[in-house]
RNA sequence: GGGCGAUUAGCUCAGUUGGUUAGAGCACCUCGCUUACACCGAGGGGGUCAAAGGUUCGAGUCCUUUAUCGCCCACCA
């Protein structure tokens, strides 16, 4: 009842104007149920779950693409009539979100602390419930067809159950440990971060040359005079730190030192020296300060050879109490206070220009310190050998395929994941710890101690990393750890649509700890798409504000040209630039559609609807099986007729429609979605309405209203297809009149269209292009010569052997096609789009006329117009000699092809055939064009 | 230091397993407000497919090397 009387047009308005459709149009799918999965036991389920989107409630178009495609799955999938489940989630998204909300804090002037855990929790809470519904909207307005009722959020009782038991599990089977590490450290956000969550970038700074003066021997502040030590280092700061320096045992220039002391200038530590052959002789000074409290290869070197860990710095970036006089002063002062006092005391040798790569936080850009820290850890490596193991046994296949070896490299040398975070939004750490020292996970909040029954118990002051509850997504979204049927029908799902960039931080993931949890794959397929660049071939970025919000693009081109130019404006995993100029063509498609279903609907409805043009609509419904009643090719033209004389042109674009709708199948099945939505383009544009409307005037404008049926019909097909694209204005038309019969519900469920094989017909199609080619030869020649659009001209068409273009396409070889006759009935059809009247079709044998004419050899026809006052021999003997030259040049070349012996022999003898019917449908058109040539004199 | 991607018309990009004379959109030039659409129609110009080798009967497509740009991974101070 949300449809339609669906052949009851409104007043379309003469452009389609998407700001008074979409929101109407959504409504009504919402109201009518049809994003829900119908569920069917016997039919196998498509399932994608939604990739969740932040809270923090900045979609940008990065996000459009991924609806976009995911949209595009779901609704094909939907048409072909699979039970088809969109799962919409939210994700709570850990430190951007506190962050967000501590900015806010900041502007009333107070700090989370100021507030203390629980008054700040409130307050985030109070920040999402008050945003999370933006997100939605914002999908909203892209068209998505989720299941909104079924929206889970990251912090929902049922994810946190979902991460506690997995937390537990891993707990138990000593995949999850706790240990003091060296961890990335974001002075600004105060917390631990993942390798994943730091990103390195190219940073122009100084090599600074220090000197650390030779301690006499025995002494600890005695210093031998004028002889130094001296260490290269980009983070002087860190010198604090110290606790060793090392020297290659091959190095020649400090063996003198070996097993001496040097005096650590500024805080007068005496530190050993030591050898280690990690110590690249080549570089700086050939000998290396140790920090193992800072930097990651120190440390591992002071592990080696036990030295002590200095914490040089404290969580908020500045110098600890090691740092002697230094002490509270910020890193990035102390740097520059540090280096200017060793400069004062001679202490500095040199400096050197030097670029290096430095680790950023990931979601605040602050340069991120290396530090001693105690922290939760996942030990990945088990877990990774088993998600290598269902790639490799393509369990798991990823699209496009060169993300396998990034999945596998990475996987291959995965190292264990800081889990927790000193933040206080998010899941906290299920474990607590009692006042004799026990500690244990749980899934409920325990009151007591496990091990000894203290009711003197703490939780674990820490939350987990943001990844840790998102990995679980493919499954916790349909009930795990609960048995649920939806798992059970959903699981594993089918596709995970998402962004390369994730590939690591989530795709992996998920594949883990799916497989960890459920023993399942968590999904069939990976889809990887590429970025969303601006217009300058830039990332657009969250932190760096360069998003481009979708909402006003979607207000002023409308959402089905945004999801167009997204769907067909890039291929799979490639990044793709987005314009004004794409926006607009992706606007006037809409356009054009809608004008080509205003000139349908409107024809029809202005025509009187007669019989036997409904008996052919109905017989050439996708829901009849017209597919029987054809026949073999003999029996064609005949049984056609039967059906209500379709014209040849009729059979043309039917044949067409259902050959690109096979295409299109093809082409999403495959992933290749910007090739279907470019190919179904083509057709509506290029064939349908350049060329079938236009040649359906011609007899509606004689009272023939035989072409209202294929009208009305390619125009339900294209809106069939076109629909995952471009969804609003296809259903808009569709609930207009665009349906082309019987249709009882929206076009949101309609059929998808196959290719029927029944409706395939070559010879219908090459005749009519040739008839095009005819159209379009005495189109140019008019243009060449100036005639006026206006006036009609007289011309000469004489088929050429149908042989010649038989033999090219496969399916025709060996039929007997009457090009007279055919050509006898597009007479009118070509008499009208090429302005021509008289159009003489002239007999075989029978000569075209000489004289001032311009004639063209095409393929199928030779076409002779006869240009009066305009014809200019010398131009026409230019024209012509230039034709003879292109078809000498292609005759020459095919020749040499087929006189090779290795061509004939290695090719397949199709292609071989091929080249044959070329070379002599060459041959007989340069015959003649010489012929014409001739005739010039 | 490894790995990946890109390099095709003035611009932005397609090109599905190697097989006609390499395509599209936009831009450009010439016409045209013909009762679906000027968010349009008709016609046209424009490419040695980054370079060099190689494999092949045949290469934009496969292999090697190089160049430029971009991205990812990596503990070189």
């Amino acid at each position: 009842m949300t449809t339609t009387e669906t052949n009851k047009p409104t007043e379309m308005a003469k452009a389609y104007d998407s700001s008074t459709v979409e929101q109407r149009i959504y409504e009504m799918w919402e109201r009518g149920g049809y994003f829900k999965p119908r569920v069917d036991p016997d039919k196998k389920p498509f399932t994608i779950i939604q990739p969740p989107p932040n809270v923090t409630g900045e979609l940008h178009l990065g996000h459009a693409l991924t609806s976009t495609i995911e949209d595009i799955l779901i609704r094909w999938h939907r048409m072909k009539g699979d039970p088809t489940l969109w799962m919409p989630g939210l994700d709570h998204a850990a430190i951007s979100t506190q962050n967000v909300v501590e900015r806010e804090l900041a502007k009333e002037g107070i700090s989370r602390h100021d507030l203390g855990r629980e008054k700040f929790l409130e307050r985030v809470w109070e920040w999402v419930n008050k945003y999370r519904h933006v997100i939605t909207d914002q999908h909203k307005r892209l068209g998505v067809s989720a299941d909104w009722d079924r929206i889970v959020f990251t912090l929902d009782p049922q994810v946190t159950k979902a991460v506690r038991t997995t937390f537990l599990n891993l707990y138990n089977d000593g995949l999850i440990y706790r240990g003091e590490r060296l961890i990335n450290w974001c002075p600004k956000d105060g917390t631990a971060l993942s390798d994943l969550e730091v990103k390195h970038e190219e940073v122009a700074g100084h090599l600074w040359y220090l000197r650390y003066p030779v301690l006499k021997d025995g002494s600890e502040s005695e210093v031998e005079p004028g002889e130094f030590f001296v260490v290269a280092t980009t983070r002087p700061e860190t010198m604090v730190a110290d606790t060793a320096v090392a020297i290659n045992p091959a190095s020649e220039r400090w063996l003198k030192y070996r097993g001496r002391r040097v005096l650590l200038p500024i805080v007068d530590r005496p530190i050993p020296v030591i050898e280690d052959e990690a110590v690249d002789v080549a570089f700086g000074t050939g000998a290396l300060k140790i920090t193992p409290g800072h930097d990651f290869n120190d440390f591992e070197i002071g592990q080696r050879h036990g030295l002590p860990v200095l914490n040089g710095m404290t969580l908020d970036g500045h110098l600890s109490e090691v740092a002697g006089p230094y002490e509270g002063v910020e890193r990035f002062a102390a740097r520059a206070a540090i280096v200017s006092q060793l400069g004062r005391e001679g202490l500095l040798e040199k400096v050197e220009d030097y670029t290096t790569s430095i680790g950023h936080c990931d979601r605040c850009n602050t340069i991120v310190e290396p530090l001693i820290s105690t922290q939760w850890f996942v030990k990945m490596e088990p877990l990774a050998k088993e998600a290598i193991r269902v790639v490799r046994r393509n369990q798991i296949r990823i699209v496009p395929d060169r993300f396998y070896a990034t999945y596998f490299q990475w996987m291959e040398n995965i190292r264990d994941w800081c889990i927790s975070r000193q933040i206080w939004w998010g899941h906290r750490i299920p474990v607590w710890y009692c006042a004799d020292g026990h500690m244990f996970a749980a899934i409920e909040d325990p009151t007591t101690c496990a091990e000894c029954g203290s009711t003197a118990i703490e939780q674990d002051e820490d939350t987990l990393d943001t990844w840790f509850s998102s990995q679980l997504w493919p499954h916790v979204t349909l009930g795990w750890p609960d048995k649920t049927k939806d798992l059970e029908y959903f699981y594993p799902t089918s596709v995970m649509e998402t962004g390369y960039d994730i590939i690591f931080f989530w795709v992996a993931r998920m594949i883990m700890i799916g497989l960890y949890n459920t023993g399942e794959i968590p999904f069939e397929w990976v889809y990887l798409h590429g970025m969303v660049l601006n217009k300058d071939g830039k990332k657009m970025s969250k932190s760096k504000g360069t998003g481009v919000d979708p909402l006003p693009v979607i207000d002023k081109y409308g959402a089905d040209a945004l999801r167009f130019v997204l769907a067909a404006g890039g291929g799979p995993g490639n990044d793709m630039r987005l314009s004004d100029q794409k926006l607009e063509g992706g606007r006037n498609f809409a356009n054009k559609l809608w004008n080509i279903a205003r000139y349908v609907i409107s024809t029809a409805a202005n025509s009187p609807p007669s019989p036997g043009a409904e008996r052919a609509s109905r017989s050439q419904s996708r829901l009849g099986d017209s597919g029987g009643e054809l026949g073999d090719a003999g029996g064609r033209l005949q049984s056609r007729s039967a059906r209500g004389e379709l014209a040849l042109e009729d059979r043309w674009i039917l044949s067409r429609a259902t050959q690109v709708a096979g295409e299109a199948d093809h082409f999403l099945s495959q992933f290749l979605i910007n090739e279907a939505a470019q190919r179904v383009r083509n057709f509506v544009w290029d064939e349908f309405a350049d060329w079938y409307v236009e040649m359906s005037k011609v007899r509606l404008r004689e009272g023939d209203q035989s072409p209202i049926p294929v009208l009305r019909e390619v125009l339900d097909t294209s809106l069939r297809l076109l629909h995952p694209f471009m969804p609003f204005v296809t259903e808009e038309i569709w609930q207009n009149g665009g349906a082309a019969s019987g249709a009882t519900e929206p076009l949101i469920v309609a059929e998808w269209p196959t290719i029927e094989s029944g409706k395939v017909d070559e010879e219908a199609e090459a005749i009519v292009e040739i008839a095009i080619e005819i159209v379009r030869s005495i189109r140019n020649t008019r243009a060449e010569k100036g005639v006026e659009p206006g006036r009609w001209v007289e011309a000469h068409i004489q088929p050429r052997p149908a042989e010649d273009w038989i033999a090219l396409r496969s399916g025709l070889v060996g039929r007997q096609i009457d090009m007279e006759a055919a050509l006898q009935k597009l007479a009118p059809v070509m008499s009208y789009l090429a302005r021509v009247k008289p159009l003489h079709l002239l007999a075989p044998g029978e000569a075209p006329p000489t004289g001032e004419v311009v004639t063209s050899v095409l393929s199928g026809a030779i076409v002779t117009l006869p240009v009066g006052g305009l014809f200019d021999v010398e131009a026409e003997r230019a024209r012509i000699a230039k034709q003879v030259a292109e078809a000498e040049d292609e005759l020459s070349r095919l020749k040499s092809k087929l006189g090779d012996a290795n061509f004939r022999v290695k090719a397949p003898k199709e292609i071989v055939a091929h080249e044959e019917a070329r070379l002599a449908s060459v041959q007989s058109r340069l015959e003649g064009l010489r012929g014409q040539l001739d005739q010039l004199g």
